[in-house]
DNA sequence: CAGTTATATAATCGTTTACTTATAATAATT
DNA sequence: AATTATTATAAGTAAACGATTATATAACTG
């Protein structure tokens, strides 16, 4: 039951909503910590953890850029979670939102 | 959020791997809760509260026969979940195996 | 009606999980 | 070199979860 294990826990990191909304965030664009902390509105060391599961899970990648360390979805051979990630609703309204904040 | 909080809970009835077992044996045919104990070899509570949240999550029907209580899959108006369903490994061979030792 | 079979529910226990607070590590800036 | 900004890790805690044991409910059987 070697598949049936593996899937229980690719099923496990989709199962939390701070999860699933860091996903919907990296499906507009790639992100560093720093941002999504931002946006979600809650503590760094939350997010950190939660993105590093997704990194194990082999889910999204990460690369530095100086003091940055950008996320971004990595969703290559991973054909059959395509169709959970398009119920992931658009995050475009939120990142806006946010944008216009710091303008004023 | 709504739509993440519903995709989350979603996504955690199927992060079990008695659950995701159950899933894949109700994929082959309905059965009644004490064909799932025999097959999974645990106790009997244990699937019944397995098959109750199933139930709850909208993922199987449940149809009274006498005495036995028939549990089959409920996929329709889940097309997002067609793609993980298909990830289930087969359970022909375990059901088979099961008859035949039934036999002897 | 008594006994048996099939299933559900309740209570309990140990483990896992998400989150927080505190601290460490790394890089950039002055 | 000291300070600041960004991220990671460690430790602690409360809540959620899966499994077990015990008990209740429902249907069939003799």
């Amino acid at each position: 039951m070697e598949k049936i294990d593996e899937l229980a826990e690719c099923m496990k990191l989709l199962s939390d909503k701070t999860r699933l909304t860091i996903l919907a965030l990296l499906k507009e664009r790639e992100m560093c910590v720093c941002d999504i902390v931002d946006i979600l509105d809650t503590t760094q060391p939350n997010i950190s953890q939660h993105l590093k599961k997704l990194k194990l899970g082999g889910l999204v990648n990460e690369t530095r850029r100086s003091q940055w360390i950008y996320y971004s979805l990595n969703m290559d051979n991973k054909p059959h979670l395509q169709s959970v990630m398009k119920q992931l609703p658009s995050m475009k309204e939120r990142l806006e939102s946010r944008t216009a904040l710091r303008c004023e």
